[in-house]
DNA sequence: CGTCTCCAGGTTTTT
DNA sequence: CCTGGAGACG
């Protein structure tokens, strides 16, 4: 039995030993949130709740891995029924038992947003509208909202709406789920089949949602339809940390839960366990700014610290090397690991520069976030081949890898198959099996013969990894056999370098696979549990966390964890506050103040803030302005090591040209 | 008919 | 600066 009263203080220990019943706790940052959800689970445990009445959601895959890993510790038992899962990784869960409900066959593909884009064009073609006019990664975002109920049609995109209808139409018939439908879809078994809702209700009757915050509003309605009948569910989460609304996540959830579990009780956890009183300071003066939000003061016994540095370097290189200066400088001291820094940006793009710099003083770094490795072409690519195996179905997959490596399937070869399809209504590897195999097919017969090979190849391999064993030696044989490495370097012959670092990346995917299928704690290995679970994963793999390696990933990327030391980098107006979140509505600045604050907030002993003074962007070198945040930080807590120099009249009028461009430039 | 090459455009944040 | 699409060539 663990004395929660001993390790946890007052209100913690409220939220871990009242079990039953309706919470909302108001965690603010550093707070010992995951310390308290993590004892409140052991104390479940303890009281004999089983694991598998027991359903914990959080925001990514690394907090759900880690929070399954604390519980282990601190109850030392093995936790196979316990569900700690991400809302999508728990959708795909629910849909995997029960979409046939829906009219699916069973293993239907995940699509993400190069699919979607994929299909969208698809989609557009057969409405015979060219693709080219679309902005399709915006419509990706329409789609999306229109599907989670974010947004109606309204006037300007009403003009997509047969696109949209034609889009979920392909979905379904290629067997597909693009990631909205992995709530929408359970959302839907839910309400069609109250029989199957009755099952999950009475099987999950204790439910935790963390980062409650950022809860879209249909990932609320499905924890709340599980919710409704055994009445037990805490929700744990910070306003002031709501970073997500662009993503439909919203403040009402919170309103909206008080209105559904009249019952409930809200405990509030204010005392603050990881920074310095001068970062809470900071932190506490920034965020007070904001008009929208709960009443809440974050407090700590810990002492003042040291000052906030604000450097303000000439450019993003000088930006970079100072980073990297001050993390050998710091490390040299020898009482940090290199896995205490974190640097964060608001954007991927300014990733660049500072992985340079790393590099170049030899200081080892993991990125997060940006393309991810599961959506590179090559890794993409192979991720296909193993999709058509497991579902024939998915078009898309396939029309990948049809011509990857060439088999001499060019324009007029795919339109003769996908027309065949279309006609026959059926998927294009049936289309490409029965006119292979048709006496006066309209294809030429050396392609007859590729094709013939092509599908040989499949069903070889499907049946190959079928077996569910030694899948990443199938892999290995199957990117011989297809001799992928001789397509790398057809593909890249004036750069071998590209080849070889791509053919190096399928060597990492293979032993990626490897690892995870001798995992002993894997109760799922096949190909297809394989496929769901890295569609899913993005940003949070890297969990070869050895202990040596620099944090460098956005500030979105950063919820939820801390670091000793912390680098706020590109800390200027236009990119924190970023220019296009101004654009259209002014309320989006308390948005990126919260975000603003995130960052700050990770920082546990010390934080450096840089602002640059230029930054090259599309081949031009902008004069920057720190950003307003920075006002709001009181001048006391800050010690500028470079004081910014006055501007002379012609940097003025630089700046206000660059302003205006930026701001032209801007205009849709 | 498939492939190669040049040119325009473009991502804020993520499951 | 890099990716993807359109047009010329073999």
């Amino acid at each position: 039995m663990i004395d929660l009263a001993k390790k946890l203080n007052p209100q913690q220990c409220e939220t871990a030993s009242e079990t039953e019943g309706a919470f909302l706790v108001i965690a603010g940052a550093g707070s010992g949130k995951t310390r308290t959800i993590t004892y409140r689970i052991a104390n479940m445990l303890d009281k004999g709740i089983p694991q598998s009445a027991i359903l914990a959601l959080t925001f990514t895959n690394k907090a759900a891995r880690e929070m399954e890993q604390r519980i282990k510790e601190l109850t030392g038992r093995k936790l196979t029924k316990l569900t700690i899962s991400t809302f999508h990784a728990f959708g795909v869960k629910i849909l995997r038992e029960s979409i046939t409900r829906l009219g699916y066959k069973e293993n239907f593909s995940i699509y993400d947003q190069t699919d979607k884009i994929s299909l969208i064009k698809e989609a557009a073609r057969s409405l015979k509208i060219d693709p080219g006019t679309l902005d399709l990664y915006n419509l990706t975002n329409v789609f999306s909202s229109i599907k989670t109920g974010r947004e109606v049609w309204s006037p300007e995109t009403s003009q997509y709406k047969d696109i949209y209808n034609e889009y979920n139409d392909l979905l379904k018939l290629y067997n597909a789920a693009d990631f909205d439908d992995l709530i929408v879809l359970p959302i839907k078994i839910f309400q069609d089949h109250p029989d199957v809702l009755a099952e999950y209700q009475a099987r999950y009757r204790y439910i935790m949602v963390d980062e409650f915050q950022d809860t879209s509003k249909i990932q609320y309605t499905m924890v709340h339809l599980l919710a409704q009948k055994s009445g037990n569910i805490c929700v744990v989460g910070d306003d002031d940390q709501s970073i997500y609304s662009w993503r439909g996540a919203n403040y009402d959830n919170i309103i909206q839960f008080e209105k559904d579990f009249p019952d409930v009780r809200e405990i509030k956890l204010e005392q603050n366990y990881r920074s310095t009183g001068t970062i809470l300071d900071a932190a506490n003066s920034v965020i007070a700014h904001n008009t929208k939000r709960k009443n809440k003061s974050l407090w700590s016994k810990s002492g003042e610290g040291l000052p906030i540095s604000v450097n303000y370097p000439e450019n993003e290189a000088k930006e970079a090397d100072f980073i990297a200066d001050t993390i050998i400088l710091l490390k040299g001291r020898g009482d940090l690991k290199f896995d205490d820094f974190g640097i964060l940006i608001r954007t991927n793009s300014l990733a660049a520069n500072i992985e340079d710099a790393l590099l170049r003083e030899a200081i080892p770094y993991s990125v997060s976030g940006g393309t991810s490795f599961f959506t590179r072409k090559e890794i993409k690519d192979i991720i296909s081949y193993m999709r058509v195996m497991t579902n024939p179905d998915d078009d898309i997959s396939l029309l990948r890898v049809i011509n990857t490596p060439r088999r001499g399937v060019g324009k007029k070869a795919l339109e003769t198959i996908t027309g065949f399809g279309k006609e026959k209504h059926c998927s294009v590897f049936r289309a490409i099996k029965d006119l292979t195999a048709m006496e006066n097919s309209p294809l030429p017969d050396k392609l007859k013969g590729q094709l013939d090979d092509f599908i040989h190849l499949i069903f070889n391999y499907k049946e190959k990894f079928s077996t569910g064993r030694n899948m990443s030696a199938t892999l290995n044989a199957l990117v011989d056999d297809i001799n992928y490495w001789g397509y790398l370097v057809m593909e890249y012959q004036k750069n071998e370098k590209e080849a070889k670092w791509k053919y190096k990346n399928i060597m990492t995917f293979i032993n990626l696979m490897d690892r995870w299928e001798k995992d002993p704690d894997n109760e799922d290995v096949n190909l297809y549990s394989y496929l769901n679970r890295i569609t899913l994963i993005t940003r949070d793999d890297a969990q070869g966390d050895e202990g040596g390696k620099v944090n460098l990933m956005t500030i979105h990327a950063a919820k939820g964890l801390e670091f000793k030391v912390v680098f706020l980098a590109g800390c200027e107006d236009a990119i924190i506050p970023h220019a296009r979140a101004l654009e259209d509505d002014p309320d989006n600045i308390e948005e990126e103040r919260r975000l603003f604050y995130v960052a700050v907030t990770r920082a546990m002993e010390r934080l450096y803030i840089t602002s640059c003074r230029t930054r090259h962007h599309q081949n031009e070198d902008m004069i920057c302005i720190p950003s307003r945040f920075l006002e709001e930080i009181p001048s006391g807590l800050t010690k500028a090591s470079e004081p910014e120099k006055p501007l002379t009249e012609e940097e003025k009028m630089t700046r206000i040209m660059s302003k205006f461009s930026r701001f032209k430039g801007n205009i849709k």
